[in-house]
DNA sequence: ATCAATGCAAATAATTTGCAAAAAG
DNA sequence: CTTTTTGCAAATTATTTGCATTGAT
């Protein structure tokens, strides 16, 4: 993806701060260059690890507390696939109707989006009495070369 | 809904517990009458506090071991809505494709079926190159009586 | 009898928080 | 300077687990 999106996206984390009259401190500049320098999803965990990479003041306490401000931002989702820990997906500014698939066995996640689930989503929300907000789609499956493997092997499927 | 139905999943989950050389034990008992006693969605915490009210002796060690063996069994569904502990719903062996609408404000949660949303997943799932098991769906969105009222009161929207 | 299942209490593990010191504005 | 933010370590909270005992088959 293009750096252009990324670098937008983290000004305008930026600009959320200073509009709340929250300070840029160095150790949040190492966690938003982290969180907005990836197209993956991470965890806490990693997030605290790659952020010390860049600052080693960071720490697991600060991670922590910068997150509810990604997540409130709305640059950053937070996600659940079942572990007893989260993900959070940095995508969410420039794709906020995205799905994921994930592989059963190897774990790998695939994003799409779907202009026709998501006016289904919509007219069943009204049907209900809803105004839609927000969605979350996740599909487990088997990707193809489980199939035909009978089993993929982790990270290579 | 019907009791038959109820009670058909109790049995099979009973049939369960027999196919694996799993015993029938009096705790389990009250677990599984209340988990299948029930339409609405709970918690570990609220399936150990019902269960205690047909059999003291149900402990928190227990519900928490036999949790695992409800989802195995396929008659649960273990849900996330972003709390940091789980919901259990145990609807799911009668609708396995169903999806959750849940209100922002006083989060009331309407259940949902659709077999368009169902055939566009199975689809999107090809074309990436999987085969799709399961999937899970869920809206947030405000009600009705919070659009009209602008706050909605918990528990009664 | 045998071996799975239980309750209890201690252990985990992710996340949260109180507080005194450090740094942004 | 003032107020926010930080790191640290202790606290919290849902869930898991070791172990001696109980109970289903």
């Amino acid at each position: 993806m293009p750096v252009i999106e990324k670098t937008t996206a983290k000004q305008k984390f930026m600009e959320f701060l200073t509009k709340k009259n929250l300070r840029v401190t160095s150790q949040r500049q190492a966690i938003i260059d982290t969180a907005f320098g990836t197209d993956e999803h991470f965890t806490a965990d990693q997030l605290l690890e790659w952020s010390r990479d860049r600052d080693k003041s960071v720490s697991r306490a600060t991670v922590y507390r910068t997150l509810p401000l990604l997540t409130e931002s709305g640059l950053v989702r937070e996600m659940d696939f079942g572990k007893n820990y989260k993900f959070y997906d940095p995508n969410y500014a420039e794709h906020p109707n995205h799905n994921h698939i994930i592989c059963q066995d190897c774990e790998k996640i695939v994003e799409f989006e779907s202009e026709k689930i998501a006016k289904l989503e919509d007219e069943i929300s009204h049907r209900l009495g809803f105004s839609m907000k927000t969605q979350r789609l996740q599909i487990t499956g088997n990707c193809e070369e489980l199939k035909k493997l009978g089993a993929c092997k982790k990270k290579s499927c």
